[in-house]
RNA sequence: GCUCUGUUGGAGAAGCGGCUUAACUCAAUGCCCUCUCAAGGCAUCAUUCAUGGGUUCGAAUCCCAUACAGAGUACCA
């Protein structure tokens, strides 16, 4: 045995496998070609974030267009970072946005034959691949503590160098392996490196699925793959994780863009093959007329919580990050009138290069539009599923009678261009609540706000006039008809022209006397469409308003 | 500081050497329609593609410099 077996040996002493192992225990996917395996790799670090939402939405988007697979994988190397629970937390947020991955980890458990899916349970794995890296003098045990690179990044900052642990800094790389042996059996605390190759005056070709062609600065930095903890850092991991795991498409955000150089290093030296990459850019906020990417501290958008909680139609978002990530999708939006996002082809080369700003208006405007667009009944159910979690009181007025509440979100809707009131279902009972009685002599509380320049008198007589005369049994014609002859005895103009040429003559116009009419049965002056809203009111309950009304003017 | 990567209207962007008087979408504004509102229809909104040079018969598109912005620079991911 030479002296680095005995190295790795007295390092990893439980390791019998070998890399050749593994490879046989994670063999190829049986894919089709062109097939797709992507992932989504959060760190339980706190719930879903937008961004991360956004990549794993056309990472799964990928894999399904192609026949592949889209996994799921907890990345929980750090250790102090972590927030209990928020594994779970973030499967079952990416679950609402019906992003459900094919294998991988589930928040309660795995599926899958290349697991296990969570990090900290892949030990074994990653110290088998080191053990074999040190064997073969890839990777080295460094003593350097942190104040020695606290030090170290202070001199070299001084001297304007590149900082960091590389070349002639890297201090323990050739430490002899006899001292690194007794050092270790003396129980001093290392970290394992990688040993880099390579030179940062050299550039290297890399390319990017989104961003084409790229040169950056070779990886000459021994970076840390073995922490004192035990557990291998991202950078490893990822190699490790995604070679075993057979992923051939790494999505991941823009940050990452500048360690691909050590990632394409250590692909190299392990002898796999490495993936591709799409480095999709990360969703921006504008910060004192700064770009800056989304910051849960700061931005509510930043959390999907915040949607969802807020009570936006999940689909919405997603629509809307969709929009981002193609903008080609608007125009195949406008083409089809389609928002199922299964029938778009999705191109990563027509991915922007530079993060988005965050547009609430325009996710406010594609919120609207399929929410209109939805059936009856189905928003009906989302509304209700919605409400008995987190309105008490939509629950309550939906259950009084769900048949009209159905009718209530029919206003309007079963036509070519519905009407657009809600773009989140928390937007529905502020604007329906009317309808309830109790909620009507709360409205009537303060002082209806009716026209000042028309005498109470006339209201007064009008409504009287108009109480229990209604002509709903028709159509909406006859209903107007109505409202207008009744209006007209009243001196109310019913020809808005007519009432132009000289307002003086009138009471008003035909829409003065309609306001009456609005303001007496819904206590607002902005309403949906008031025939449907009086079709849908018992007639006793159109009655009780109006002589309500009417006893207020007294 | 250093290393990368970017920069087309208020926002998302198309365009990638002549077909661009810079598409499309959101926002904004105005008009029309109209029982209010919403929706819808119509129209307006970049003489110019960060700036300055260059190449070319011709540049938003190619080259160089500058400015600005973002990311990275951890025993975090």
């Amino acid at each position: 045995m030479n002296l680095k077996e005995e190295l790795a040996n007295l390092i990893f002493p439980n390791i019998k496998e070998t890399i050749e192992d593994l490879e046989r225990r994670y063999p190829e996917r049986n894919l089709k070609e062109g097939a797709k395996v992507t992932r989504f790799a959060p760190s339980p670090t706190g719930f879903l974030h937008t961004g991360s939402l956004f990549t794993s939405m056309i990472a799964n988007k990928i894999a399904r267009d192609s026949g592949g697979i889209f996994y799921t994988r907890l990345e929980d190397t750090d250790t102090k970072r972590e927030i209990e629970g928020s594994d779970k937390l973030l499967l079952k947020q990416l679950k609402e946005f019906g992003i459900v991955p094919n294998e991988g980890y589930f928040g309660d458990h795995e599926e899958g034959i290349y697991g296990p899916y969570v990090q900290s349970k892949r030990k074994e794995i990653y110290e088998t691949v080191i053990k074999e890296l040190i064997i073969r003098g890839d990777a080295y045990p460094c003593f350097l503590t942190p104040e020695d690179l606290e030090a170290l990044r202070e001199e070299q900052t001084k001297n304007k160098e590149i900082t960091g642990v590389y070349g002639k800094y890297a201090k323990y790389r050739d430490l002899d392996v006899e001292t690194a042996i007794s050092w270790i059996k003396e129980g001093k605390p290392y970290v394992i490196r990688f040993k880099s190759r390579g030179n940062h005056e050299n550039k290297i070709k890399v390319h990017d699925e989104i961003k084409g062609d790229l040169l950056l600065t070779e990886n000459d930095q021994d970076v840390v793959i073995l922490k004192s903890d035990g557990l291998p850092t991202y950078h490893f991991a990822h190699v490790v994780d995604d070679h075993f795991m057979h992923t051939n498409l790494v999505t991941r955000g823009e940050e990452w863009l500048a360690s691909l150089p050590i990632h394409i290093e250590m692909f190299r030296v392990l002898g796999f093959k490495a993936p591709k990459y799409a480095h999709l850019p990360v969703i921006m906020k504008l910060d004192d007329g700064n770009k800056r990417k989304l910051s849960k501290r700061k931005d509510p958008e930043a959390s999907v919580d915040y949607f969802l909680s807020q009570g936006f139609e999940p689909s919405s978002l997603l629509v809307y990050l969709m929009t981002i990530a193609n903008s080609n999708y608007e125009e195949f939006i406008v083409q089809t009138k389609d928002y199922d996002l299964d029938h778009f082809k999705f191109s990563l080369k027509k991915m922007s290069l530079d993060g988005a700003l965050f547009d609430n208006d325009k996710l406010a405007f594609y919120a609207k539009e399929i929410l209109s667009k939805m059936k009856k009944e189905e928003i009906a159910v989302k509304s209700y599923e919605r409400a008995k979690k987190f309105s008490p009181e939509l629950k309550e007025f939906i259950e009084e009678d769900y048949s009209r509440y159905e009718e209530i979100l029919n206003i309007d809707r079963e036509k070519k261009n519905p009407r657009k009131d809600y773009a989140k279902y928390s937007d529905i009972y502020p604007i329906i609540k009317f309808f309830k009685h109790d909620e009507y002599l709360n409205i009537l509380k303060s002082p209806l706000e009716f026209n000042e320049n028309i005498s109470k008198s006339i209201i007064k007589d009008f409504l009287a006039a108009y109480l229990g005369n209604y002509a709903l049994e028709a159509d909406e014609n006859v209903w107007f008809q109505n409202v207008k002859e009744i209006a007209v005895k009243f001196n109310f103009c019913g020809d808005n022209k007519l009432y132009k040429e000289d307002p003086g003559k009138w009471s008003g116009n035909i829409n003065d006397a309609c306001e009456i009419i609005r303001l007496a049965i819904v206590g607002r002056k902005v309403t949906p469409n008031l025939f449907a809203i009086m079709k849908i009111l018992p007639k006793d309950e159109i009655d009780f308003r109006i002589k309500s009304t009417i006893d207020t003017l007294n």
